[in-house]
DNA sequence: CGTCAGAGTAGACACTGCCTACTAAGTAGT
DNA sequence: ACTACTTAGTAGGCAGTGTCTACTCTGACG
């Protein structure tokens, strides 16, 4: 392939792009480094120079899940934010989009590696976690959690999203089940912290 | 390979419990039909009277999975029955407990594959909702939720459970944070069901 | 006793991830 | 401006895998 410059530039973002879309469209199984190499317009070791393993791409694309899946709720959240139940509900709602636009990739970003998470994508889970937490903490200042609770509760509002997205993703209901069964989660989240407390 | 009898005699139930082996000690990764086969001393062409794919395969196990999680948390919540608190609680870490001892079983089962579920095994996800979904009608009857809720709470508990499932097994959480989580999500299930209705 | 379906064998094919040696290109230092 | 060095891409090979097919063995049944 003689016309194209040797140099591609930026083979990395663009590899993971199409990975990305592939995992979208085929799913896991159908992510192969030679194809996306191919694709790419590029030889089959090329991809070695910047992921040195299928594992590092997939790492990397499970990253950048994180990081888009973070950003995505911070936005929603701040579209309404002033009142926290409204808040909390677009967060999920936000989550459950995300789950259902990208079921292979929220799959790969909660993962059960043998050895548990890299550095990387620890990391960027945490920045998500962090997103939610930032949400709860608005939740402390206007009354309505102790702060002392408030780092198990953004634990059990973790868990009960991605719960409610896995349950979606997996098609053991279906998007608007979904969607309705995020709503029910956090009236019944909110209903709880208010006694609770 | 002459001294063993042509037939093996129950190649199925072999590789299905070897393959839970490999799952369980190397993950999905490393699990593969030629060394399975190996393994139970047949030839690699041999688990394909079986099981036509190595999807298949992991249909099988997943199946498996289901009924076997939904048995022990059906055991481990008549152990206590009578009090209703107690029996959520103890199927709540009953269901961390396996995903603990199981982490890529589970990951198996809640599975986003491309074209949902095999019908054997949303069936068998069935079992384990209509588990879930018993131990709430114990609920109704001692008065604690309104019959007409008992679905939807039904969904949001397998939600919440799943979810800190999934923080556990993708080590987001340490196993007794995870445990911990799972004891804080019931509680506030049970405070938010108490006052909303 | 013959036939027949089910279970296992063996070889082939295309494909994959990974490794290695090589080469091309850009960059930095003198 | 030349040289050394690092980075990025190439090309070939290797072992392993899933899947397909044609063949063979074996037990059961009419």
């Amino acid at each position: 392939m003689p016309d194209r410059p040797f140099h591609h530039g930026n083979l990395r973002a663009v590899l993971l792009d199409q990975a990305e879309a592939v995992l979208r469209e085929r799913g896991l199984d159908a992510l192969s480094l030679r194809e996306l190499a191919r694709d790419a317009g590029v030889s089959h070791g090329a991809p070695r120079k910047h992921f040195i393993d299928r594992n590092a791409l997939l790492d990397a694309l499970a990253e950048r899940g994180f990081v888009r899946l973070a950003d995505e709720i911070h936005q929603a959240a701040t579209r309404v934010s002033g009142d926290h139940a409204r808040t909390l509900h677009a967060a999920g709602s936000a989550y459950v989009r995300f789950a259902v636009r990208e079921p292979a990739l929220l799959d790969l970003m909660f993962a059960a590696k043998v050895d548990g998470p890299s550095e990387a994508v620890r990391g960027a889970a945490e920045r998500l976690f962090g997103t939610l937490a930032g949400i709860m903490s608005e939740g402390v200042e206007a009354g309505i959690y102790d702060a002392r609770d408030v780092d198990r509760l953004t634990l059990v509002l973790s868990a009960t999203v991605q719960g409610a997205a896995a349950l979606t993703t997996s098609r053991r209901i279906t998007t608007p089940q979904g969607e309705a069964l995020i709503d029910d989660a956090i009236r019944l989240f909110l209903a709880g912290t208010a006694t609770d407390r």
